[in-house]
DNA sequence: CGGATGGCTTTAC
DNA sequence: CGTAAAGCCATCC
C-alpha cells in the first residue's frame, strides 16, 4: 500500500460531473511527474470499483482504447460530463484540486 | 541492482 | 491538427 492509495485517494475526491487528468491527479497525490503510474493505479481502481473513469488524459482526451474508452465515456456522460467529438470540455468539467492556488501551472521546464 | 514496461506529458516539426 | 522524440517514475522480471 502506498502509491495506489495516494492516487486513488485523490481520484475518489473528484466530485461527480468533474474530471481530472493523470498529471493533475499525480500532482495532487503528491507525485508530480508520475502521471503514468497514475494510470497504473487506475487499473487497480477499476478492480476496486473506484471512479477511475473520472481521470482523463491531457486535453480531456480518453487515452484508453477498445471498450474501456467507451465505458469511461458512458460513465462520465452519466455524471453530466458532456463530450464533444471524443473529447471532454475540460474548461467546464475539469476539477481544480483544493491544493492549487489561482490556477498556477508550469508545464514542464523552461 | 539493471533493464524493460506502461491507460502519460509536453515540446517540436 | 497529426506524428515523432524525449523525459518522468513506480513496478515487474
Amino acid at each position: 500500500m502506498g502509491y495506489f492509495e495516494d492516487i486513488l485517494r485523490v481520484v475518489v475526491k473528484i466530485p461527480c460531473g468533474k474530471v481530472a487528468t493523470y498529471g493533475e491527479v499525480a500532482r495532487a497525490a503528491g507525485h508530480p511527474g508520475s502521471a503514468r503510474q497514475v494510470a497504473w493505479a487506475l487499473r487497480d481502481a477499476d478492480a476496486k470499483g473506484m471512479p477511475w473513469h473520472r481521470v482523463l488524459g491531457s486535453g480531456g482526451y480518453i487515452l484508453l482504447g477498445g471498450t474501456a474508452a467507451l465505458r469511461q465515456r458512458k460513465l462520465l456522460e452519466s455524471e453530466g460530463v458532456h463530450f464533444s467529438g471524443g473529447r471532454v470540455e475540460m474548461e467546464r468539467f475539469k476539477f481544480r484540486f483544493p491544493k492549487r492556488r489561482g490556477g498556477r501551472r508550469v508545464p514542464f521546464a523552461r
